[in-house]
DNA sequence: CCCTGAGTCTGTACGCTGTACAGAGATCGA
DNA sequence: TCGATCTCTGTACAGCGTACAGACTCAGGG
């Protein structure tokens, strides 16, 4: 392997994708630009593409680097029963990625393939291995908890403003029944008369209790 | 209500949306900027801004659009088995949207909150009411629902360029298995191992167990 | 030792974006 | 007919992603 020549690199992927974060949480999804990153960084705009060919690449950069902050070491302790581990690295997920709004937008546009979703898959292709499904069972599940983990966290960010850092979720709900109070009763009868519990899909309890439905079906099998 | 004076309309907010529409379809979700939806219905850019209040204001219009094409009849058709009912609907939803790439992206930016979204939610609570499900697990389960629909789709979308119409099924799955063989099968076994069915996460078969495994969760609590 | 060539970074520039602002023209009620 | 009011246009701004050309820095071979 010919060692390459020129002169040594002034940054690395991990300083740009820490860049990248940083702004994401201090100022919002719209302000990750390639020259606020650049300038963060200290550095001219197109230094960059050295590193990534496009913005695309840093931004999935940046999600596999907020996948990649929770830990995965509940999914391998035995001594927690199996769907309480799903739980709480589903949980930790979310809150993850709750806390940076921008960039949730990001997670769909470009699907988790980075290194670090990889070894979150596998991980808990391990789970439900060990919770009795079979080798195909588990991929299929693993899939489907996956859409759903991401399908909620997507849809309470979508709530959010992007450019701020998530309020309380009880705030969070006030705000989303004032919504749905103006919801005309006549034309949506049911709507209006679950308006209560609409406004609470955007909780941690929701959340947890379609994910135990959920976990409920694909085990039943 | 005094009438307010000054020219007649030239446009109207359904032109509108009907040009982003086309653009989305023909020439893919970049291609939808206020210039080019301006230029579609002739008209200078700003024009648009006596209609909306601002870009993410059409696009919601498009994204409840499309919802709203979505036939609810089969949803009231009591001779068919709900649970049948439901995949229809679901079945139409997705295939209607995976026809537009582009349009994916921004339906888990924003909602959905618009008029027909808010009619497709009615529908549904009604067919989970039939199914047997009290007022309050009737709308958790509707979400649930709609968390997992959203997040098939968009992480089906992800893997599609925008750009284009979809390819048909089978190719997007050779596409995706090509990525799936790469993977180190010591560092991820279990992932490689499952290689053939991960590469049909992105097809109706899987899109259906999924949701059958959803179902049976949510009405078996 | 210097030279060559590859790799890294900068300056500049292009075409595009969303949208603010000012004003022209059309149309209504009075 | 007048004035108010609304719609649409022209222009403009600040910002975007990124292509291109070139300057600089270095490692290895002669």
């Amino acid at each position: 392997m010919p060692v390459k020549p020129g002169p040594k690199r002034s940054l690395s992927e991990e300083a740009i994708v820490g860049a990248a974060l940083k702004l994401l949480g201090e100022r919002g999804g719209d302000a990750v630009s390639m020259r606020s990153i650049a300038g963060e960084v200290g550095v001219a705009p197109n230094a960059i593409y050295t590193y990534f060919p496009d913005k695309a690449a840093v931004l999935r950069a940046v999600v596999d680097r907020l996948v990649g902050e929770q830990s995965l070491d509940v999914f391998a302790d035995r001594t927690v029963p199996w769907r309480r581990r799903i739980q709480e690295v589903a949980l930790g997920l979310r809150a993850r990625l709750l806390d940076h709004p921008g960039a949730t937008r990001l997670l769909l546009g470009a699907p988790m393939d980075g290194p670090k979703a990889l070894e979150f898959g596998e991980r808990l292709l391990d789970v439900l291995a060990e919770a009795g499904l079979s080798e195909e069972d588990a991929a299929r599940a693993s899939y489907t908890l996956i859409v759903y983990l991401l399908g909620s966290i997507a849809l309470e960010a979508a709530e959010l403003d992007p450019a701020k850092p998530a309020p309380p979720e009880e705030e969070r709900v006030a705000e989303r029944r004032k919504g749905f109070e103006a919801v005309p009763a006549q034309a949506f009868p049911r709507t209006a008369a679950s308006a209560d519990v609409m406004a609470a899909y955007i909780s941690t309890d929701q959340f947890l209790w379609g994910l135990e439905r959920l976990v409920d079906g694909l085990v039943r099998g």
